[in-house]
DNA sequence: GTTGACCCTCCCATGGTGGGAGGCCCCATC
DNA sequence: GATGGGGCCTCCCACCATGGGAGGGTCAAC
């Protein structure tokens, strides 16, 4: 099949299966017009990075589950290890938002939020207070 | 004062303060030989900047943030508007990788993690199970 | 008068994705 | 056999914010 049927059975777009490609996380055979030809095992592989996507690991993580998948003799522990260090960059981050979040609204709570000028979020950012 | 020490004042490195003003966020005298010149407002303008990067807003938030700081008539209701949909962004955010990430620890709980090669993680990326 | 620290501009990279231009290919329909 | 439309190709640009570095000018101190 042609990419673009690809692209609809994965839910891959056609831009990012060309992007994959030319980083090197998948390939491609051509036929003889240059196009790119994909069998059942290509949409395969794709839909595996969709869910790996889905789940956020980055490109470079996808890369070694890919890898990971197709080595029968793979220990578990090692994509165990990878998901997990993942999970917490994840948690990580989600934290970090959750508390700059917390200390902008706390500081809006603080805001009349009228028609005067006074706004301690403006305070803030200017330093008078912090 | 240079670029150089506006940037170990302010906490913003020179780097960001020339691109700040490529962009159109600031701007900067400049002396006979080129160089920029910044004074003691310039620097309160950085350390705003700084401020709002700290709250994570994003950069156009941050032009409209100057905005309102130095508009004398500003009304509170507008940052703190202002402030509180970022604040719905973040959070949106951090709830999002929250939940991919619980996901994952919970595929991740339930895979050995030894050197057999079964995997209930590897399993959902297939598409297996989801 | 040289050295070293600072400044300048311009380009490239990140990470993942989308948009679009310009051009080729293939099939169907007239 | 010609034409039209949709799909495919490559290559470049954009986002967002930041950093790195090359190649070259400037200034101060020694």
């Amino acid at each position: 099949m042609n990419i673009g049927e690809a692209a609809s059975r994965s839910g891959v777009s056609a831009k990012m299966i060309r992007h994959y490609e030319s980083i090197g996380l998948i390939s491609a055979t051509r036929r003889a017009n240059g196009y790119r030809s994909y069998g059942p095992k290509d949409v395969a592989v794709l839909r595996f990075i969709r869910h790996a996507r889905d789940l956020a690991f980055p490109l470079e993580d996808i890369r070694k589950l890919l890898a990971l998948w197709q080595d029968r003799s793979r220990a578990s522990g090692d994509v165990k290890r990878l998901a997990l260090d993942h999970v917490a960059a994840l948690e990580a981050k989600a934290t970090s938002l959750q508390a700059v979040a917390d200390s902008l609204r706390h500081l809006a709570n603080h805001c009349q939020g009228d028609d005067r000028p006074d706004c301690p979020i403006i305070d803030e950012l200017e330093g008078k207070i912090a």
